[in-house]
Parts: C-alpha cells; sequence; structure tokens
DNA sequence: ATAAAAATTTAGACAAATCTAAAAAATATA
DNA sequence: TATATTTTTTAGATTTGTCTAAATTTTTAT
C-alpha cells in the first residue's frame, strides 16, 4: 500500500471524494448512506482518518479531504478507472458489468502495476462510461461533454448541444425527435459505415449517420 | 468471493497445497513458518477450516485438504499464474517481479474474471517461472521438463535431459561444458534466428542455436 | 423562542485474525 | 522406561471495522 491506507479507509475517502461538491463539507449520514455503513462507525472511521491527516473532520460538522486525501482519492479513482477500461476494451466485459470487478482491483496497490497498465492501455483519458481518468500526477480532465460518436454502447446520456447549428441538420434532429434534453442510448455501432443505432426517449429506435452522430454533444446522464 | 474464504482463509489453503506432498499430513509448525504466522494463530485458523470443510484436521495430528480445498486451492493458483502470465507477457514486468504483484489479485475473486483473462491470454499453460497453470476445471498437468528454447529470461533452471544423444550434439555440448546438472540461465534471446546467449554455472556465457535449444531439456532450479 | 425532529456522537459489544505466555501432548533420548 | 525436548494447543489480549442503543447536539417548525 503506498498511501498506508486499508481497503476501508481507501474506500472511505473515495466516497467522501464523490460526496464533494464544491467545498461544502460531507455529512456523516451522507457518507453512511453511499457506503450501506451505520453513522456510528462512519464517525469512527473519520476520526481514523483525521488521525492519518487524510480528512478534516469537526464533531457535528461533518469533513472534507485534505490535499492529501484528495490526492489519495483521485489515486484510488486512476486504479478504478483504467481497470474498467482494462476489463471492458481488453477482456470484453460489457460496460456494465466492469465497475463491480473493479472495486476489488482497485485495491491493488503497486503503483508500477498501475503505471504499466496505463501504458499498455495506451494512456486512455476516458473509462468505459466516459469518466475521466486521472493521470499518474493525479490531474483529472474536467468532466465534460462528448460526442455521441464517442459514447459506449448501452450508456444513457443526454443531448446538451448541437455541434453544426444549420438548418439542414436541425430539420434532421427534429425529424428523429432529438433535441436538448433527449436521453439516448446507443444500441447498436455498425462498423462499415460508423452509422448508430439509438434509442430515443422510452421507445422509437432510430438511425444515425457518422456525420450526424459527431456534431451531437452528451453528457452522462446522472 | 466464489469460495466463501476470507483473503487470509485462501492463503492458508494455498499454503496447505504447497507443503501437501504425496499424502501425508501438513504440520502446524510447517505452516507456521511458511505463513509467518504464531503457531497458536495457525491452530485457530485449522479449526474454522475444518468447520469450513477445507481440510481434515485432528489435534496434534496435522491437515489435509479436503477435496473441495484442493479444488480451492487449484482456483487460486490458477489465478496467481493467470496474473503472473498477464504482469510479465502484457504489461512487460521481469519474471521475479511479478510474484508479489499477483499475491494479491489472486484473491479478486471473480470466476468470469478469470476465465476471460486466461482466454485473453490464449489459454497459457505455463506462468513465467515454468509452472504449470490449472485450467477452469482445476486440472493441472504434472510439472514436466521443459525445452530450454521454451524458458523465460533470467530464470535459473537445471539441465536434465538431451532430446537428441547423437555423438554430434554431445561434442558440441563437451565444447560449452553443458551436461545433466548445469545450471543455465537465459540471458537473451534474439529474435532474428531464435539463437539464446546463456550464462552457465557461475561466470561463462555462450551462444546457443534455435536447434541445439530445442534439444536441452530442463527444470526450475528451486 | 422553545419544543419536536433529525443528525451525530458516545458507550459498550462482537467477529476476524493476530499475538504472547502457559499448559498439555507427542516425540526423542538416555 | 523415565525424563527431557519439541510441538501443539489453550487462555487471555489486542486491533480493525463493524453493530445497536442511548445520549447529545443541531436543525426545523410551531
Amino acid at each position: 500500500m503506498l498511501l498506508n491506507l486499508s481497503h476501508t479507509e481507501e474506500n472511505y475517502i473515495k466516497a467522501i471524494y464523490h460526496l464533494e461538491q464544491d467545498g461544502k463539507p460531507v455529512s456523516t449520514n451522507d457518507l453512511s448512506e453511499l457506503l450501506k455503513t451505520a453513522a456510528a462507525s462512519v464517525t469512527d472511521m473519520l476520526k481514523k482518518l483525521k488521525q492519518k491527516k487524510m480528512v478534516h473532520y469537526k464533531a457535528y460538522y461533518g469533513c472534507n479531504l485534505t490535499e492529501a486525501g484528495r490526492k489519495g482519492a483521485l489515486m484510488i479513482i486512476r486504479r478504478h478507472r483504467l481497470w474498467e477500461y482494462f476489463l471492458s476494451k481488453k477482456l470484453g466485459f460489457s460496460w456494465d458489468e466492469v465497475h463491480d470487478i473493479a472495486e476489488e482491483l482497485e485495491h491493488v496497490g503497486s503503483t508500477s502495476l498501475i503505471d504499466k497498465l496505463d501504458a499498455f492501455l495506451g494512456y486512455p483519458r476516458f473509462d468505459p462510461h466516459g469518466d475521466p481518468i486521472p493521470d499518474e500526477k493525479g490531474h483529472i480532465v474536467q468532466q465534460q461533454n462528448k460526442l455521441l460518436s464517442e459514447i459506449p454502447l448501452h450508456l444513457p446520456v443526454e443531448v446538451v448541444q448541437i455541434g453544426d447549428q444549420s438548418a439542414h441538420i436541425l430539420e434532421l434532429l427534429s425529424d428523429k425527435n432529438i433535441r436538448i434534453g433527449t436521453l439516448l442510448e446507443v444500441r447498436k455501432r455498425f462498423t462499415y459505415d460508423q452509422s448508430l443505432e439509438i434509442k430515443t426517449g422510452s421507445k422509437s429506435i432510430t438511425q444515425i449517420s457518422k456525420e450526424l452522430s459527431q456534431n451531437i454533444l452528451v453528457k452522462d446522464h446522472e
């Protein structure tokens, strides 16, 4: 363990990282719910993580990661997402199967293992869910909108922007009932012309050309 | 965990498997030494493993794996050796770096993960140390002598047999000071003609052609 | 502003895996 | 065979991460 953290401690700081939006403190209860652990147990762990200087913690107030804690969390997220990428791209797991396995693999704590895995995979910047992978220094790109052409199969996404705003494209989109806020899911990707078969909303299926898919910007649907 | 065993319990049955030569019971002390754990702790664990029907155990007598225990041990060894192969062949670790990392990876317990990894690697039958990899049913080939042409770099081996017994080959071997019992280590493998550069005994370096390397049978030098 | 509700912490306990020290059993030796 | 030595087990503690129940603090609502 390079971080001198137990598996459990790693899970806590990862959870705190995910709950920490803006600078607001993370509540004991939210952690308790996310980790499916009694609130009393969370309190105990927060005291220990404070001792290890991984979190700032004040009774009845909540916690925030210290700089060391944030670095640690990013390393765990890096491991998790690289393993997800490996499982999906190399072993052929579907994007919805990889999370639980990566949850275990992420705690194997050899830095050289992860760096070599990163190199082997070709330094991917996004995992199969479209989430950014921190680099070896813990730098992470801001979660950004992606092109529909780059979205994995069966991942629910929401349309947030249209690249080319010409009337022609809007006509086409309107005909397909696609607009900002529409929920989509890529069902098939045809290698021949890179056209997509997508499901919009709850039922209808439609075909999208490569050109069109490169002009639809989407983001993960929560 | 498919086997319902903790990491620690898995380590115990793996250790028992390795100590169990012929049918003789494995002593508490031997386990204690191999696992670097106090004998008293081993006794406690053996009682628990007996309850879980992984071992036969009688106080002051020793233990043996049950059929379930043996199956479990072989699965752990399978995971260990497949990860070693992956680390060595795909990530570029040297054969002496892979053991400790595999020791951690072997406890990640998804069966489909290991079976897909096996397929991804092309169903290798030996790990980087030359040890056989059990298949998905737990079948393991008997440890056998291998051709020098198939030995990984830097692995110390001992010559046990010469394939072609012609005088010509023996003349060549005698000139190179190689005979049954000689210790060798492959230092380099030239892709061009698959010739090898080997170290014999303690000092001398010599070159071996592909043909010759395919007629020298070796075994691991523990 | 004060009582009721919600969130959090404290207290005390438990299971897993470990330890040391002491007791008991098995083995070796004289 | 009787005794000494070695091996193994039992007894009693410790650490980590967890729990429930009760106490306390904070927040919400009247």
